[in-house]
DNA sequence: CCTTGACCTTCCAGTTTATGGAAGGTCCAT
DNA sequence: ATGGACCTTCCATAAACTGGAAGGTCAAGG
């Protein structure tokens, strides 16, 4: 598998894939006799991994944190436990304020009348959350 | 009010409250004769729900276009509704998003024995969400 | 066999969204 | 009037990409 099909499968930009190589966060590919970088199942799944982490706001830093207890399956699970945890709670906060947001838009929009009336209060609410 | 105390107002430190105004996200900040920003209270609002937005993975850009809205209180109140349904739909999406990443961290962790056994089998399931 | 086009490679430059630090002005309390 | 905590601008650096140039590779078709 060429780094364009990891791409696709991973939904990681081949661009952004060798940026990931170029920085560590994931270990260098094995090539071709022509230089071509070659993929497995399991380093997709470890993209996909970074790209729905990514997405979700957390940093390459922690991510790498993760992936490195990933790797190295020789750790302390309790270490593990005390990672995941730790990141459960932001992602609880993350939710928590997505929601808050959300429900600060939707009060927006059923303020608002839909049609060209200009009388649209609630985008005062934005800010209150 | 100067800028230090807009940003512990607002959680936006203060460089990057210069910052924001240099790109034009906020207008120029009034300045006193001897040339400090001064806020005001609507100002602080802006920048905590500008904070708020970036924390949670909109672009400038996009907190920019609400904020032009709301600056704008005379556009078509259609196309507040609009945007706020657009915001809102991905934001139900970040949601789902964060609850599946939520979920592999739970199993992940109620997996894990927690001690120093170094059986923890969930980590392979972080790819798969 | 050779060409064509879609891949791949590296390298360097630019973008976004800040953040750090230097050099210097301001404000206020002692 | 002087020290320390503010503030100012400007320039450099960081993180995480993104784009583009210059050139190598591969598979298909003529």
């Amino acid at each position: 598998m060429n780094i364009g099909e990891a791409a696709k499968a991973s939904g990681v930009p081949a661009k952004t894939i060798r940026y990931y190589e170029s920085v560590n966060l994931i270990p260098p590919a094995h090539r071709t006799d022509s230089g071509y970088r070659t993929y497995e199942p399991a380093d997709i799944e470890r993209l996909s991994f970074i790209q729905r982490s990514r997405s979700l706001g957390f940093s390459v830093r922690d991510v790498g944190k993760l992936l490195d207890l990933w790797n190295d399956r020789s750790r302390a699970s309790a270490e593990v436990k005390a990672l995941a945890t730790s990141h459960m709670t932001e992602i609880d906060q993350k939710i928590a304020e997505l929601r808050s947001m959300r429900k600060t838009l939707k009060d927006l929009s059923e303020h608002c009348h839909g049609d060209d009336r200009p009388d649209c209060p609630i985008l005062d609410g934005l800010a209150g959350g």
